[in-house]
DNA sequence: CTGTTAGCGCCTTCAG
DNA sequence: CTGAAGGCGCTAACAG
């Protein structure tokens, strides 16, 4: 029990010879066995079966692998910071289609830089995964082409490479926030930044179709891009931007984290301001609701990104799917929780007038 | 580019024996350079290098952990929710130490029930992984015990199984957060209780322990077993147990999600409450210190609960740790931020003396 | 120093 | 219906 085995470090596990020797069988008949029993007279077949639970023989999954053409039964997914909400679904909801399949899901080490990506997929791809979810970074993926293994990207496009790919509409959510902001009368509307990722982009190009529409001319001093993505720029930011002469009466925060700095600069800002803007998130985020003013967001099912993408996948492993790249684009929708509702003050309205 | 290869699906990856006959040398040199070209003339090892790069040779890491006593370079982690903050932030600290000695880490399926976890484990086991890092269902895990394969519990420990164990000092950080709230003065709190895990019942004896050593009786009426983990049923018993003529002055969540459904009955019942009571949960969370009152929890650093289990069960895998089952003990403390520093109100102390 | 050889555990022909 | 044999990509042991 306590003891230990310096010498005998690993208790071997059976193998499909032990089974056959065991049920006095041919190495073969225990494989049919195994793998579905056709062709196996009942009689043999009971004996192997017995044979392999005496033993607690399990098939060797890497072994099975091994086989030209037979690929592994397990995905990698890559990504960002698993602490992340949005990320979290994505894995989760993966996971659960992909475990319906009987697959697992590998998670390569993503380190920040572009570089540790790389290196995280390479190595993925040493491990004979069948294929590869990626939420990819900036950096260029064309070494992914030959790479021999279907690739669907998540959330956002690479550059380089033409493979499947499964993200939210963002233009069409940044304009739908937008639209609800001037639609209030807001003509004075922030909008954060994060670092240009793609997705950030199209949520921006939504903000200027929005106000091109409606026939109103972004005030660039107002389009803020945050050195970095998180709520601590976007707090920073918003604190600069409210206490300059003129400030915005409404914020659109790109991004989960920006969502947060900005309300908690907005806290702390409080009766410093003559009024309130109104704030519209992209992304909804748990407690949303429960902050003292609870928060509009422009949302999309992050769960199915996440689902779609292992579908695709599996499909695209399986060989199923031969079909070009796709490219799923799931929508957005708005969510009203008070934020996003409150009017332009009257003191800025004067102002603009 | 957009061409279908229906007859040829897989562009298959070079092999050392391409290298090899490539670089003119034989299989075993062509090895020994791929790991650490130990032994090699300077001369050949360039020629066998070169060929690798212009194959894009990548080593086949499943051939390789083929071979006896080989362990495979990847860990397992089981685990429940990935949505939920706590599992994610393990997730993310045990993915950030194993990539760093070159593992990556495979998540098992794991649906609701006990069996898909026995079955999940079986399947990790059944892919040869080096190490498994699981945070146990209820189940008996006395099947792990011949898997061979090192293993390393988290959160709480599993029976059936003697094994490492990384955890929170759960019993003292139930005691510090009743402390805390008896230090107020509360003498009436009540404690929410998600289904009876291992970790739940040691805050509750942290619980009694803090009343017993402060001489005061726990009502039992108040130690709330709720019949789910989730928000929604601390929020209906929240409800609950307000609305009773002698509510308790103050409340104990015992998880994150329990905590949050605390705040919204609170919330809801606003007004009709003569006095709100104090709060305190266990773990802290995102936006805690963003709500309405900000609140209070005890909490402990998860991260190091990852960090800690990846450490442990790479130790173990490489044979470098033979000590007998380990059991590390991180400590809790109390992050005070107005929720849990409420008075009992004059009302009920008058009723209370 | 370097080439050759024998498996690792399994699946897939191919005979019997 | 069943047993035997070959090979997947790699490493380790053994000759040269």
């Amino acid at each position: 029990m306590s003891e230990t085995f310096p010498t005998k470090p690993e208790v071997s596990r059976p193998t499909m010879i032990d089974v056959a020797r065991r049920a006095g069988v041919g190495l073969g008949t225990v494989s049919r066995v195994v793998n579905g029993g056709h062709g196996v007279r009942d009689e043999t077949a009971q004996r192997v079966r017995a044979a392999i639970d005496e033993l607690g023989f399990q098939r060797n999954e890497v072994a099975r692998a091994l086989r030209p053409g037979k690929k592994s039964t397990s995905l990698a997914l890559v990504l960002g910071d698993l602490t992340n909400p949005f990320y979290a679904t994505i894995a989760k909801s993966s996971l659960e289609i992909a475990g319906q399949s009987g697959f697992a899901v590998v998670l390569g080490s993503v380190d920040e830089d572009p570089e540790g990506e790389k290196r995280a997929i390479q190595e993925l791809v040493s491990r004979q995964v069948a294929g590869l979810m990626i939420v990819p970074d900036q950096g260029d993926h064309a070494f992914l082409e030959g790479a021999g293994v279907p690739v669907v990207f998540v959330d956002r496009p690479a550059t380089g490479i033409d493979a499947d790919i499964v993200m939210v509409d963002n233009e069409g959510g940044g304009r739908l926030a937008t639209e609800h902001l001037l639609a209030q009368g807001h003509e004075r509307i922030a909008i954060l930044l994060a670092p240009s990722y793609y997705t950030i982009g199209r949520r921006l190009r939504g903000f200027r179709r929005a106000h091109r529409a409606a026939g109103i001319d972004v005030d660039e001093s107002l389009v803020i891009q945050l050195p970095e993505g998180n709520a601590e720029a976007a707090e920073k930011a918003t604190r600069e931007v409210m206490l300059r002469p003129d400030p915005p009466t409404a914020i659109f925060a790109s991004t989960n984290f920006l969502t947060e700095g900005v309300l908690r600069a907005l806290g702390e800002l409080g009766s410093q301001l003559k009024s309130e803007p109104a704030v519209v998130g992209f992304d909804d985020f748990r407690l949303a609701d429960m902050l003292p003013t609870p928060v509009t967001v422009v949302a999309s099912d992050i769960a199915e990104l996440g689902r779609s993408a292992a579908r695709l996948l599996l499909d695209r492993a399986s060989g199923a799917d031969t079909r070009p790249p796709q490219r799923i684009v799931l929508p957005c929708g708005l969510i009203e929780r008070g934020s996003g509702e409150r009017p332009p003050d009257s003191a800025a309205k004067r102002k603009a007038r």
